[in-house]
DNA sequence: GATGAATGAGGCTTCATTCAT
DNA sequence: CATGAATGAAGCCTCATTCAT
């Protein structure tokens, strides 16, 4: 039998174009972190990549679309994260504390993270976004149980996004103390409503340590970054 | 007496320049708040300023001064409104409330400041920046007086930072309710320190109505920007 | 056997690369000949080349650059045919006499070149630096043999320079006759400290006919300025 | 009598008008000496001549004019000296011997003229197109008198402007030793025809020194270069 | 008459995207 | 299929010249 059955080809096939394709998501992430997001863009992609401009072209239709995937990679990856965390917790509370270091955490983990989301600022498609998918149903749940305080969710999405926005900014280019960060949940915790006692206990539980699977799209990228920032910078600037 | 004295001719030339700074300056700010600062293009300005390529240059080197430059104007006339108003208040705490109402109120009554900050984000530049210049003397006096919880500065000032913004974002494309800016503000004098019940009584207190002069920059580009928007948003993407 | 091989497409690559690098030198020699080298400007040379603005810079990070190619270009041509020619004689005075000759001789044949080295001027990366460079052995044996006054080399070279240049000037716009190359090879001669019969018949002895290889810049321009000279005039000057 | 006759107002402002005009070209050979003849012109010459735009373009319609203007004057000044020198001698080959040196002479003394020079190249318009006017009379003479070779006038005349310019632009950046003008000046003479060991001894024969008038454009100029280099070069790049 | 602000054509350079090989 | 040469629109900046005051 000389031919692989047109399934496996089809399969191989796939397994290719999804390499392709992280190859080509990690290396815009890695281009992100060697310069702001302004100056070059697919020349230094293609050049961390190692691809054709052709190539490029095939899995990405523009650039901005490279933005997207990678928005959408990053918050898969959070949810992902964060729901392992917080799904069996039942108080509603501790879930959006806990969300909310988580997602200060990762920031604080990586800084290529928090750089892509300097980059994007307070985007619908960028993963600051995640917040408001998020949080509502845990919000009202806190508001139901008389936990938090009934004002119109906008109210409280509006003042945490803000919030964990400049919290995510303020790791760069060095990440705070994790004090800093419990500090910063408890003010948001007492802005929804709790009593600062409360509030300052809660922000002081800790979640578990972060653990993103070693394939994930920032792992990988950390990764090599930390190997071989030499090539990656020899072109950036 | 046939001819000017040159004292005369030099004023004369002298306002006659002021006058076209300005003019670009309002330009700037129109197209500033239409389209990104990262995408501004001296074309854009010009355009909307009836002015030359030559011209631009001779007043501003790139297009990131002249967003100084409104940056610094818009903080100033900010700073003078909102001096009037706290000044003469005893209690610390009403002033930070105030002030933020008043900011918040600017961005709700001039699209265009709106914009601007939109555009600009939060950069050391921006008139987002005001907040950390203006805010710590009270800060510091409510905390000292125990109104405010004795957190370190930074932590207070990214809250209030982020949750303005947000909450200025809000305004576009169109302003909320002012019962949403009471809110806001309440939550975030809450996160400050404050018990719920007096964080929403000081954050009923009304401001007197924002009186900005005639002449200030933010008056000037709004009434052109009513006049001819069609010049203005031409070319703007 | 349906695709090629990755070697012959690296070839064919190449190959292409190469034609376009000779497009662009040949098209910026006709527009440096019809224009001077300081007034010649990017877009003379792609509408000459017919190609876009893009690639220009693919290929030359100036029109200085260009110009440094074609000199090198030049030069190598020339060298090799006087060379040629000179090589196998033995006397060095009759060996600068037809040197001497053959780089007029060009300038008559091709007014292009002409063209250039007024262009150029007496730059060190222009042609005419050539002088400077293949003149020295010769004079130098010539003095050693008696033959011509025992100056520093700068007297004779800078007296050789200057009116070879001029000479070479006056084959514009029209050429002149033989004799006329004849006499000034005379005349430089005697300023070598010939005799002024020897000087004469010395430059009488007329070189062998130039003969540049079908593939040499100088042919390939030439044809193209025949061919097309309405597209390449037209917007020079 | 309170007016003054409209002869005299006439003749004042006439003078005025001179020194203007004296003023903008000595500034614009500072701009000259201070820069290559590329980048700049109108702006540094303004600037240095401390006038307005407008005034520049009330006395030279152009810059071309300016540079045309600047020749010219040159020129003159040339020619007055090398006619107050040659005019009495007898001898047509000193007469042409003396000129040389006395051109050449100006350009060791006079770094202005030779950058001059060397910015205008072989120009109807230069100062190098001097030796075209001046020399063919004495030439002439030379050969009917059978002291120069009878060839047609060019051939002298193209090698003796090409060896000439080569010799001037010698003088940048540091001027040769006279030693080295004078073996210039006679391999120019053997060229013309003379027997070495004449052409030697008129070469050597020194020309009494240059003496330029105090008000000439080369003196006034070398002066307020050596006077403040500060403020000429100061926004020379 | 002098001034210098305004002009705008003329050059330069970059980079996202296309497409023949 | 992958490639990378070619494209050209879109920015940027300069500077000779004009002209209202």
């Amino acid at each position: 039998m000389l031919s692989h059955s047109p399934d496996h080809r089809t399969r191989t096939a796939e397994r290719r174009r999804d390499a392709m394709r992280r190859r080509l998501v990690e290396s815009a992430m890695l281009v992100f972190a060697a310069k702001g997001t302004e100056t070059v863009v697919i020349d230094d992609v293609i050049m961390v990549a190692g691809v054709s401009r052709g190539t490029f072209y095939k899995y990405f239709p523009s650039t901005l679309d490279l933005m997207v995937a990678i928005s959408q990679e990053l918050a898969n990856e959070l949810m992902a994260q964060v729901e392992r965390v917080v799904a069996p917790i039942p108080d509603p509370v501790e879930r959006v504390a806990l969300g909310l270091r988580l997602f200060i955490e990762t920031a604080r983990a990586f800084p290529l993270f928090a750089g892509f989301i300097r980059a994007t600022g307070v985007q619908a498609t960028g993963p600051a976004a995640l917040i408001y998918n998020y949080l509502p149903d845990h919000l009202n749940e806190g508001i139901a149980k008389g936990r938090f305080l009934d004002l119109p969710l906008e109210i409280h999405l509006d003042l945490i996004t803000g919030t964990v926005l400049l919290c995510v900014l303020r790791q760069l280019p060095v990440p705070t103390e994790t004090a800093h960060v419990r500090q910063v949940v408890a003010s948001m915790l007492r802005a929804l409503g709790l009593p600062a006692p409360e509030a300052r206990a809660i922000a002081d539980l800790d979640p578990p340590p972060l653990h993103l699977p070693e394939d994930s799209l920032l792992v990988r990228t950390q990764r090599r970054l930390e190997a071989g920032s030499d090539d990656t910078c020899r072109r950036a600037r």
